[in-house]
DNA sequence: GGGGGAAGGACCA
DNA sequence: TTCCTGGTCCTTCCCCC
């Protein structure tokens, strides 16, 4: 441990956050010093030791910081954060809760426990689960030589070279688990699982109800094996881990069929013998508890005794302060190695330390920090068990030798979205945040996440968003590869099934002719993956786009351009966006007569004028980078917006959000209430066309020929109903009109129009509304 | 300049 | 040859008021 400052840098020869952590049960009394010596000399020199080592200086500054900070406190200060924490400490003592019995349950070395279960002849050798390279955990034959969880497997064999390595069977302990709570709910129904082989339960209502219980109901058979041990009565074999306080063990009584029964009293200490007795009955494994007024002791309680053993906090609160007078700051839950080392600095090992130095710690750590701090200090915790508490995230991340090659990263990306979506089906959740996590071969960590303007669940939506920030990271790198050797997807920001639902449809999905279900306002992903697919083409990467490209739109052999209305005979992207272009371009310079040769030839010769006139001649360059490329150019639409690096204001223009369609393909998403974000996670070439404003700037007639090639009649791609007229001012009203009924259909049935009637501007409809295509080049 | 959201990262069990 | 997952908190950046 830190004695102060960086004391405990590098220059000792090893590093401290290395070193075998003896903080469990079974570890008492070891030769840390030897172990130690060959943890060091089984990891120097590797990758993971390099990177604990970039850890503990970044630790090691962070202490510096702290110091220094430290040193330019005053006497003033020192004297107002101590009146605070006076103040603090009397309003938490006014309200101290002792009226609930809360019991931390844990039992011992559970994987362990049922591997050697199910096979006694681990029983008297140090065994441990897991693999070479990670150990879940150990049994205490092992842990006596230092192995323990979250040791590499190969370490533990130095340690312990006849260890035994059994690999996990989480099926296995999951079943054992619910055998385990369904006894945890006989006293607690709303007990709080925290892992499969801990919870927290109140059995303040269970020992009212107690009380008044006849010994029938507090009196349990006993079966034994001929060994005299405790045996499980579903459960055949012997007890794993025998020891002399066993529940069971106290003298017994026979009932009236000769068998041994044992009757439990009314207390809370005999109400948790009666529970750890009943779990080792009915799986032969034993369990510890904690019995305490609140959630932080019990848990520092269930570790007092362990194994098998229990320990009682009185609820009074002299005897809570003598428990937490001497108890090491570590013990506490919430404590790790890093904010031990911090507090160590300070000279603080014990929560008492703690409690003295509290006007100290109120102004060197956040009011969070400061706040838990004085709770230990003061033996305070939750005295509520909240079970239901919200999901937040939902994730899934796999960890492989190392992965270079883009064709692989870009399937485990898929395969990783796949069994997140179906995790996320399973408890009906979407989310607008997906989040990348990459760990390189280096073990440095990093998280990419982008927010949706709509939750999303499923494989494709995913995935579309994943790849996209994983193809970011792999061009950040290029031209060497990402070297992988972790990836993960998590969502998050989970929203009401609601949320689900996107505001309006993309005009993407208006772009392919007459595709299933016209009625349906299926944008979101659907067509941000088809829009994505189309961006990717003419990807960087071949195996990208390829990969990209495995999943062709069923149906669809032409596509229609949402600019005049024509049938485009192709599906490649190149080709169409480049006909787009042209359209566009006709329609911003008030001519739309290009032939079909010229689509065929490139970009317009008029862009870069048109670029001029709306950018006055200056080019947008990214100058910032956090977490997505910027655009280098943006050719906008002359309607006054302006691009403000990454994000159109929309307030300055007047536009009203809820009437612009979501990205097609995430590079274009609602960023506030009212900034339109836009940022390129796939190709800093972006082009943003506002198209058909209704608004302040009417959007340029074409000349009469040019309508001639859309036909004589339209057909709006909202309610794809024919509208009589072949004027395009009208006819866009009219899809204006109709998005607008969408959006407020979606926003609950504000209003309801008949779509067919309105080829005129509505009365109703206040300030412009504006869709946009978002195309890479 | 402060409030607050987004994103990244550290830490913890 | 050094896990997996889910959560909280902190810091930084940046927009908005």
């Amino acid at each position: 441990m830190a004695t102060g400052g960086t004391s405990s840098s590098s220059g000792e020869g090893f590093l401290s956050r290395m070193a075998l952590n003896d903080n469990k049960a079974g570890m008492e009394g070891l030769n840390r010093d030897k172990i130690n010596k060959i943890i060091m000399e089984s990891s120097k020199g590797s990758r993971f030791y390099e990177n604990e080592l970039k850890k503990e200086q970044q630790v090691n500054q962070r202490i510096e910081r702290m110091m220094l900070q430290k040193a330019h406190i005053t006497e003033q200060q020192l004297s107002k954060a101590q009146a605070q924490v006076e103040k603090m400490t009397s309003d938490l003592e006014r309200g101290r809760d002792l009226s609930r019995v809360i019991v931390h349950v844990d039992m011992d070395a559970f994987y362990a426990a049922v591997e050697t279960r199910d096979c006694p002849d681990l029983m008297d050798k140090p065994m441990a689960v897991g693999s070479m390279s990670m150990l879940s955990t150990s049994n205490y034959h092992a842990r006596k030589f230092g192995v323990r969880a979250a040791m590499p497997g190969f370490i533990a064999k130095k340690l312990c070279p006849n260890l035994v390595i059994v690999p996990t069977n989480f099926d296995k302990y999951r079943a054992v688990s619910a055998e385990v709570r369904e006894v945890f709910a006989d006293y607690d129904p709303h007990f709080l699982p925290m892992s499969l082989d801990e919870a927290y339960l109140d059995i303040s209502d269970h020992l009212e109800q107690r009380r008044g219980w006849p010994e029938a109901l507090r009196t349990h058979r006993l079966h034994t094996n001929n060994t005299g041990t405790a045996r499980g009565i579903e459960v055949e074999g012997l007890s794993p881990v025998l020891f002399e306080n066993s529940p069971s063990s106290s003298p017994c009584l026979q009932d009236a069929a000769g068998g041994e029964v044992e009757v439990f009293g009314t207390c809370a200490e005999e109400a948790v013998r009666e529970m750890r007795f009943r779990i080792e009955q009915k799986t032969s494994l034993t369990a510890s508890a904690g019995i305490a007024p609140n959630m932080m002791l019990a848990k520092v309680c269930s570790d007092k005794n362990k194994p098998n053993g229990q320990y009682r906090l009185p609820s009074n609160r002299q005897a809570v302060i003598d428990f937490i007078q001497d108890l090491p700051v570590r013990k506490i839950s919430g404590i790790g190695k890093v904010t031990e080392k911090m507090l160590g600095a300070l000279g603080i090992t014990s929560c008492s330390h703690l409690g003295q130095e509290m006007a100290l710690l109120a102004l060197l750590f956040s009011e969070t920090s400061w706040h838990h701090f004085l709770h230990i200090s003061m033996g305070l915790g939750s005295t509520h068990i909240e079970r239901d508490g919200e999901r937040k995230s939902m994730s899934t991340e796999r960890t492989f030798g190392e992965m270079g090659a883009l064709e692989e990263q870009f399937s485990l990306c898929k395969e990783l979205c796949q069994d997140l979506a179906q995790d996320l089906q399973k408890e009906a959740l979407k989310g607008k945040t997906v989040t990348l996590k990459l760990k390189n071969v280096n073990f440095e960590v990093k998280t990419r996440a982008w927010t949706l303007p709509c939750a999303v669940a499923t494989t494709e939506e995913l995935f579309a968003v994943a790849k996209d920030l994983l193809k970011t990271e792999i061009d950040n790198v290029s031209p060497q590869p990402l070297r992988l050797r972790l990836m993960g997807v998590r969502v998050s920001s989970f929203a009401s099934a609601d949320d689900k639902k996107p505001l309006q449809k993309s005009i993407v999905g208006f772009l392919h002719k007459k595709q299933t279900d016209s009625t349906e306002t299926d944008i979101s992903m659907s067509a941000l993956t088809a829009s994505d697919k189309m961006t990717h083409e003419p990807s960087a990467h071949a195996s990208t786009s390829s990969y990209c490209s495995t999943e062709p739109e069923s149906g669809t052999d032409s596509l229609t351009c949402p600019v005049c209305f024509r049938e485009v005979n192709t599906t490649e992207l190149t080709v169409f966006n480049r006909h787009i272009d042209q359209c566009l371009s006709g329609v911003t310079m008030g001519q739309n007569n290009h032939t079909d040769t010229e689509l065929e030839r490139g970009p317009c010769v008029c862009e870069e004028e048109v670029e001029k006139e709306i950018t006055g001649g200056k080019r947008e360059e990214g100058p910032k980078e956090k977490g997505s490329k910027l655009l280098s150019r943006c050719v906008l639409d002359s309607v006054g917006l302006r691009l403000d690096s990454t994000n159109i204001s929309l307030s300055t223009v007047g536009l009203n959000p809820v009437c612009l369609n979501t990205c097609p393909n995430g590079d274009v998403s609602i960023h506030r209430a009212n900034t339109l974000k836009v940022s390129s996670q796939s190709d800093p070439h972006v082009r943003v066309c506002l198209l058909s404003p209704g608004g302040p700037r009417p959007m340029t007639t074409p000349k009469p020929e040019s309508r001639d090639h859309r036909g004589p009649a339209l057909t709006c791609p909202v309610c794809q109903e024919t509208q009589d007229t072949n004027d395009l001012t009208l006819f866009n009203r009219h899809v204006d009109l109709c998005l607008n009924q969408e959006v407020l259909h979606e926003l609950g049935g504000l209003a309801s129009v008949d779509r067919t009637t309105h080829t005129a501007p509505p009365a109703a409809h206040k300030g412009p509304c504006f869709r946009y295509v978002l195309f890479t080049e």
